[in-house]
DNA sequence: CAACATAGTTGTCACTGGATACATTGCCTG
DNA sequence: CAGGCAATGTATCCAGTGACAACTATGTTG
């Protein structure tokens, strides 16, 4: 291992993609220079391109990734609450908590959509929000509302989550303020049918 | 004063700024060269140096303007709104048509937070958010709340809207979504104290 | 082992942004 | 009114970056 450094990386995709999103973590997506990236890794500053054809194609890799990796957050965070309001609870829990600590992530993630060029990334987009419609979704099959209504209120609580961690992430909200607005949120959306008391 | 000097751009600050303005409108933040702006506007690309320090100075006046220009339709939407209800969807409106058709500013806007140093472009944000939280302030003042329920709903709401925006602009929301969204969203905010339902 | 496919390297080009030395203009003072 | 001087704009150079093409090393297979 300490000997001269192979030829064949053997991972170099998974290798760029995980320095990748450090210096994303880091520095924001405007300043991801693939020949930083290659030059921490070790390889020559052309190597990646075999498997991404440009510095965009990165950049959709690692915001497709995000996606994926929200989506199962969302998800386990919904199966492991019981009710309505505890699964409203934890989505809202874990989507701050992503949009916060991996804020420049998010904005790759969501600029990308005006990017044009990126089926992929609006798939994984739309499938990792499938968890928190659900949600709306069965909820509003417990109670007798308007076809839809499920659809607009998930879309606007995550919405209102998404707009919540932007502002923080911006600093107009500032960080002692964020759970007040975390709890009015789940409090507004989380009531649903079941609870109207 | 402005007349058109043969060497003395006389207004070159401005000029700077608008071309970059358009750019910035069609293209984003990213593909906003310096150099571009100077060869479309006629003049050497060192030439902005007087007034932009580097990009990142260009950027910041671009921002701190779009404050600007975001503070005063939210303050001219409240003023010429009777009541509390009005105000609100009048806000709603202004601040979706703005984030809508200017995408790629608000982007730049809120990015910048996070970017460090703009105490200039902090300043005015809180600035033109002012009137928002006022009309929640005022609201508050007839019901009796617990303080600091206003800034919160006041907030809330505003990250609602940048929401929806957001999402209409990545197009994880559809154009044709949009309305019901805002509608949804005046709905639930802009019942303030009357409507305690 | 020879031919081939795969993975990574080297070299180069165009473009971008920053920095600096220099030129032109117009004002301002003695 | 002549010479200095600051404001303004120009001409160049330099470093970093992304894209591309040609080349080389390694693994595979008949």
């Amino acid at each position: 291992m300490t000997s001269a450094r192979p030829y064949h990386h053997g991972n170099l995709r998974q290798a760029v993609l995980d320095r990748a999103a450090e210096v994303l973590r880091e520095r924001g997506a405007a300043s991801l220079s693939l020949r930083e990236v290659t030059a921490d890794i070790g390889v020559s500053h052309a190597a990646p391109r075999r498997y991404f054809a440009d510095r965009q194609a990165l950049l959709d890799a690692l915001a497709a990734d995000g996606f994926a990796r929200l989506g199962l957050r969302l998800r386990e965070a919904v199966e492991s609450a019981p009710t309505f309001g505890d699964q409203v609870r934890a989505i809202a829990d874990v989507y701050v908590a992503f949009a916060v600590s991996e804020a420049n992530l998010l904005e790759l993630m969501y600029a990308h959509g005006r990017g044009g060029d990126g089926p992929l990334v609006e798939a994984r987009a739309t499938e990792a929000f499938t968890p928190l419609l659900d949600v709306f979704r069965r909820d509003q099959a417990r109670a007798r509302r308007a076809p839809g209504e499920a659809e607009r209120t998930g879309t606007l609580f995550l919405a209102t989550l998404q707009g919540i961690a932007g502002l923080a992430s911006c600093g107009v909200v500032a960080a002692d303020q964020l759970d007040g607005l975390v709890d009015e949120a789940v409090a507004r959306y989380g009531t649903g049918s079941a609870a109207a008391s």
